[in-house]
DNA sequence: TAACCGTGGCT
DNA sequence: TAGCCAAGGTT
């Protein structure tokens, strides 16, 4: 195994000095903040999700105003960040962060695991982000930063595995945790990118396995790509977006105008309403949920 | 486990 | 140009 130190002084030191400077890492950020980022962070990049966590820290500097509202109002104001379930579970985090944990974001790995819409990488990260938690946090970019530098592969398996949580732990320094993942976190993202990596910048080319085994390419099969023409999931999208914009219930036909394709639009519709994102009106108007 | 869930910029 | 990809979670 690769001597932990060798990584840790040169990317510490590398984040010194090429962290981007984000609203959710300053001194004067909370824990509410974090975890917002967090969320919305989640499959978006940073560059769209900035002015909209500004604005939802303006509107909801607390959990106890956005779990005052109605799940609607966070999915009008998710704008398109996409995948607005996200919005929805950020509602729910929200009303049960007040119910109860007294308003407060809890600093316990376990308790913010079991809050709606935090998984494994999110719970470690609000953890150890937001209340210096010590806690491997295993995302992306972590993730294909640890397979470049210790196992000289191009990128990690498809889902995490055993083996890279008991690396990421046993790297993990016993102080600082939480800088030391953030670093290894936007080394990943800004050098050791997934398609051209800038292995000129990087501060652990040295001991990178897979530089020095000569950069050999991904061997295995080639990862799945998310088509969307056509998909449910843009028919969606598309119905969404007459909700989020009107400000009141919407007639059918102003969801019809958007999808031609007919039983993929009622399929999407339905979908919609099932996973909370819109509702039914007795008048048979749609909008976004109020309850 | 693998499919599903949005959106838009980049190469 | 058309994929590829982005601080994942849920079922």
């Amino acid at each position: 195994m690769l001597e932990p130190k060798l990584l840790h002084l040169p990317i510490l030191e590398w984040y010194e000095n090429n962290a981007r400077e984000l609203p959710w890492r300053t001194d004067d950020s909370t824990p509410w903040g974090v975890l917002v980022s967090e969320i919305m962070l989640q499959q978006t990049p940073v560059a769209r999700v900035l002015p909209v966590w500004l604005e939802w820290m303006a509107r909801w500097p607390a959990p106890k105003a956005l779990a005052a509202e109605p799940p609607g109002e966070a999915v009008r104001h998710w704008g398109r960040l996409g995948y607005p379930r996200r919005a929805l579970r950020l509602h729910a985090c929200a009303k049960a962060i007040v119910a109860e944990h007294d308003g407060h974001v809890p600093s316990d790995h376990a308790t913010l695991l079991a809050l709606p819409g935090i998984g494994e990488y999110t719970a470690a990260a609000v953890a150890s982000f937001a209340y210096g938690g010590r806690h491997a946090v295993l995302d992306t970019n972590v993730r294909r930063v640890f397979a470049r530098a210790v196992r000289a592969e191009e990128y990690p398996p498809t889902a995490t595995s055993a083996a890279e949580r008991r690396l990421a732990e046993a790297l993990l320094p016993e102080l600082g945790a939480a800088r030391w993942g953030v670093a290894v976190m936007e080394l990943g993202a800004l050098v050791c990118t997934a398609r051209s990596p800038r292995c000129a910048d990087c501060p652990i080319a040295g001991a990178c396995a897979w530089r020095l085994a000569g950069k050999p390419p991904h061997a295995g099969p080639a990862r799945k790509g998310q088509s969307y023409a056509g998909t449910d999931r843009q028919c969606r999208g598309r119905l969404l977006a007459v909700l989020r914009s009107a400000h009141g219930p919407v007639p059918k036909a102003a969801l019809d105008a958007v999808w031609d394709e007919p039983i993929q639009r009622e399929r999407a519709l339905d979908g919609l309403i099932t996973d909370g994102l819109a509702e039914h009106l007795d008048d048979g108007t749609y909008r976004l949920p109020h309850t």
